[in-house]
DNA sequence: CTCGCTAACTCGTCTATACGAGTAAGCGTG
DNA sequence: CACGCTTACTCGTATAGACGAGTTAGCGAG
């Protein structure tokens, strides 16, 4: 069709040693970057490049999965090639679990959607006694087995987080806390109502490609990281009381924490 | 060479919808997890598995890049594929820019290194005043120029970091902050030896693919994202004194926040 | 023994071709 | 007009072959 209206792209220089894919992958980063290609338009097909270059149709291929790996652009099959909308980032402020929000009986996500003014979901609830992990078991002080709580999150529709908390089986067991719905406020609510008054969280996080089971969950295009939480919650008797297991959808989060200088 | 010794890998399923590539590198993964090649282990090269599963190169190169994209493997041009090691992750705790610390002389990334020890190595420094971006200004209450300082860290030879410090003018011009080497702890103390005490840091922390610049400075492997963070500093009178731009290696760091449960 | 070359093996790049499958627009029939 | 089919265009998968370039081990000359 469009034989690739002439000035977006430019020529290959035969003198590089750079690699041919590598420089047609250059040039339609540069596009994108400088605009010349919008968010979500379609980028020239595999045909037209061929023919702008004179190069293979594998050339072409190899050029577009250097911008998929990097996360700028995404396939759909029979559609074309596509700049890589941004979408909304929910963003996770330090003062997420603060009590002022469980006493109005809002559950941590549920508050932050509310903020960014998006439709929140949670589904693929499970609950269930299971054996914890050696890293689980260590994190909660040595036990055996514990509670397991899994559930994904999505917003708007789009599956944006999956987590699983872990409890001990004496402090959850037989409360409100093994049951699909927990009731307002969460789990740690149920947990402060059961004398366990939460003193601090620790948080570990990490970033890593996702594993093939991940980028089912949540969807995930080509290119885009996960960001992987392991939330820790104490007592006020120092006591690890569950542990939060949390892969989040990279591109659609900004983690935002305040640190004291003391 | 070695004509894959039988048992390390399985067959294809013809019947399945799966495409041959998939098949291949689901194979691959499951013996990498299962332990059957070992960290740093060298796979079947991409001639042992052509022959072992009678399909041509480009199928087997097809599966070697999608476990690349998911950094479990890299090749290595004349020598083989290998299982991705993992190396030793630099943790960044919530306590790092501690006064205690900077009393001490030591600056957050000696602090860091230090304990987990390796040898620390600080190199590219750039200190110079320049117009500040967009986003810059804002964070820093609509400044025009900024004092940067650019820099970049390594860990026992492997460069780990890439940071940029924005000053105003105002606070950094012609005084030690504005030297290549600020002194002993850094930046910080002498930002509080001019009379602004630090209060408190935000930090909002991104995950993304890297851009092509960024996998240069960093030395990345193809399939490890960056951990992008953006810290301000702000001074005991509410004014943000500095905005530190930090690009930082995902397979290198596991951050670490505390939070208050009030 | 040491050094340098060679040969074999490795992944990197590129071409040419073929067929399959998802999408979308247009045409023709009812 | 409404529906369904055809057709053209898109990316997905796969084959076969070629040459280049980095690595390594071994052989042979000195």
């Amino acid at each position: 069709m469009s034989p690739l209206s002439s000035g977006l792209l430019g020529d290959l220089d035969p003198t590089s040693d750079r690699a041919v894919f590598r420089q047609i992958a250059d040039q339609l980063r540069e596009a994108i970057d400088r605009g010349r290609f919008r968010e979500g338009e379609k980028l020239p097909s595999e045909a037209d490049l061929v023919d702008h270059f004179g190069v293979s149709r594998m050339t072409v291929r190899n050029a577009f999965s250097i911008l998929q790996g990097e996360g700028l652009v995404h396939a759909e099959h029979g559609r074309g090639v596509f700049v890589r909308p941004r979408p909304p980032v929910r963003r996770l402020a330090s003062d997420r679990f603060a009590r002022r929000h469980r006493e109005q009986g809002k559950s941590a996500f549920i508050v932050e959607a509310d903020a960014a003014g998006g439709h929140p979901q949670v589904d693929s609830l499970e609950v269930k006694e299971e054996k914890a992990s050696q890293d689980i078991s260590t994190r909660l002080g040595s036990v055996r087995r514990v509670l397991a709580r899994r559930r994904r999150y999505l917003l708007d529709g789009r599956p944006v987080e999956f987590a699983t908390s872990y409890l001990p089986l004496d402090i959850a067991r037989g409360t409100p806390i093994a049951e699909p719905n927990p009731g307002p406020g969460g789990i740690y609510a149920r947990l402060e109502e059961l004398g366990h008054r939460l003193d601090h969280f620790d948080e570990e996080i990490r970033a890593r490609m996702p594993s093939p089971a991940e980028v089912k969950t949540l969807r995930l295009a080509a290119g885009v990281p996960v960001i992987h939480l392991i939330r820790t919650a104490f007592d006020t008797e120092g006591r690890a009381v569950e542990v939060c297991d949390t892969v989040m959808a990279a591109d659609a989060y900004v983690l935002s924490y305040q640190l004291p200088a003391t």
